[in-house]
DNA sequence: ACGAAATTGTCCTTCGTTGTCAATTGTGCG
DNA sequence: CGCACAATTGACAACGAAGGACAATTTCGT
């Protein structure tokens, strides 16, 4: 092995090992009747120069290039992990790689996002909220015949691939929970309205309401962006309001975990003086302290299944259009019942 | 925009704006001496074809990929997040992606991370930690011509491009910072033995306690891997000593976090019962309640430096070898003068 | 209008690997 | 022993774009 080698191509292999290239080719690719004298060969000569076929090369006549793309935009840090590590959990040991396209902004210029995977010759996509949800990036990938697989999405379900879960069901349950437990004054943080998720899960805070025959209360609700600094801000103006609530329910655990933290800054007590519950289920759920009573949104294994169909698809088979994901409440100990006041 | 469209190629593109090939190829290119009126034609050209050069051919003829690799093995989310966004936001707007390569483990397999980046055709590499300081990677990358950058190394510093930051002194400091409130039973939780930083901070801790005449106490050092469980435990058994001590150091803020809930759930206030210092001052510590002291130490700008050095060594510029970046003590809410025991 | 410079076109290679099809070798069996 | 047929290997042209070397054609300054 000596220092400096060169790249060497399938030809100095075929070279070397006394072959035709397209032995070396057959070889390398599992072809069917080679024989074993002649895989040895080419193994020992590859190994002896150090040789790994170009994947470039290969890219341009398979057009292919096994490389797999995933969008998002500026989410909250937990939930872009637990989406890579979902996709990159099924892709590995696969010739798969993924590429992390972060996005400025889905809304504004969407065709841009398609321009981008055009031009980055990905093999297919994984598209996350709120790329999810844009007709005209569904339309221009399909256009351009890229695979693509929908994280999360509320619209158009019948387009392309897509994991999903009950975003409806499962914020009428945790509303559910907390009512349960005797609160009547609910306050709502919302998620950044350019997902459609966030109006997904206010209809399901509401069924709840309306079923324990709770009026809404808009004078409640405030709006964020998924941050823990919106979800921080929207607590300090919750909490000043004369009508101050005895329970949040924040719609991803960023938020939720800052208003954790303004509550705390306030001087009051979670959950003694204030329930707080959160959704997603991430990391920071788990490790603040309460620990975040959530709903446990599969993201990793929506991730991971999202990476398989999207395989499978590549590969020419038929995954199906869509796999729901089951969600759950996970009642840790942000919630309680409200403080028996005056 | 017809459905349906067929990918086109720079002939097509040639053929449509009544040009030559070449000059298609000139104007993608922005090679000089090209009048205005061509470059109308070929650009209104490909936009109606909604033609994308090929980057798989682009790659081949040019020996390029345009695709760096980012490469580390499980470490904490908030570090990942704050390495991708300094990597991306420095790739931003330049035609190389970013591939995350997380490796199962560099400490047993080196060479086949090496293998790993050759077969994928990178054209440059960000090594985090520990795979940062293993010589066999650093080799095998440097035989094989492919630039590396290496973020926070402590050894073989002159090997390639690193950006990195002095983890010695910007221990000494949090520990002086902890010791001039008046701790002196002060335990260390260590972060994964397989980095080399792990070490380093330990080095500086015991400088701070050698220079304020503390003995160092072995019994008081556990050993975690930078994640929060090991942090939670390590601290259940801090707390149950017979020595029990009234601060502790942590080697990242995952740990800290870890240590802050264990000790919450063992009956003691932090910061009045126990203090609780971390390190890197990543997204969690800003986010848990109290915000946690900590040294802040610029992933994210060591990321984006790393890609900076790379993108330059690619564009054949001399980055020279080393940026190190300065860190700072984040005082914030964990830290507090021992209880009055007694 | 004349030489120089700017612009565009032609043509042929190269990049490294795979697909196609033809050539060769080997095998079972009557 | 020889044939039909399968297994094995080789030859050669793609794949899509870029680069070099020139030739052909403007365009411009004076």
């Amino acid at each position: 092995m000596a220092h400096g080698e060169k790249r060497s191509t399938s030809i100095d292999v075929a070279k070397l090992a006394q072959v035709s290239p397209k032995s070396v080719s057959r070889v390398f690719n599992d072809e069917p009747h080679i024989s074993p004298a002649l895989r040895k060969k080419v193994l020992r000569a590859a190994k002896e120069l150090n040789y790994h076929p170009n994947v470039l090369a290969q890219g341009l006549v398979r057009r292919q290039s096994y490389l797999i793309g995933l969008i998002y935009e500026k989410p909250s840090p937990s939930y872009v992990v637990e989406l890579q590590r979902g996709a990159l959990e099924r892709l590995h040991g696969e010739r798969y790689r993924l590429i992390v396209l972060p996005v400025q902004s889905v809304m504004d210029r969407p065709l841009e996002v398609v321009s981008l995977v055009r031009s980055a010759a990905l093999d297919g996509v994984i598209l996350a909220p709120p790329a999810s949800d844009h007709p005209d990036i569904l339309d221009g990938l399909s256009d351009a015949h890229i695979p693509f697989a929908r994280i999360a999405p509320q619209s158009w379900l019948d387009v392309g691939l897509s994991t999903a879960m009950d975003d409806v069901a499962a914020a009428r349950e945790i509303a559910e929970h907390v009512i349960a437990l005797g609160h009547r004054t609910i306050a709502i943080i919302m998620g950044d309205p350019a997902h459609a998720a966030s109006a997904q899960r206010l209809i399901g805070y509401h069924q709840a309401f309306d079923a324990n025959g709770l009026p809404p209360l808009p004078e409640l609700v405030e709006t964020g962006d998924f941050s823990f600094e919106s979800g921080y801000e929207a607590t300090k103006r919750l909490l000043s309001r004369k009508l101050r609530p005895t329970a949040i329910l924040a719609q991803n655990d960023d938020m939720a975990v800052g208003a954790m933290s303004a509550a705390r800054e306030l001087g009051f007590d979670v959950p003694a003086d204030l329930t707080v519950v959160g959704f997603d289920d991430s990391e920071i759920a788990r490790v603040v302290w309460p620990r975040l009573t959530t709903i446990r949104q599969p993201v990793m294994e929506m991730a991971k299944t999202a990476a398989d169909m999207l395989l499978r698809k590549l590969a020419g088979e038929d995954p199906g259009g869509m796999v729901i994901h089951a969600h759950q409440l996970v009642d840790r100990l942000t919630a309680a019942p409200p403080p028996t006041s005056s």
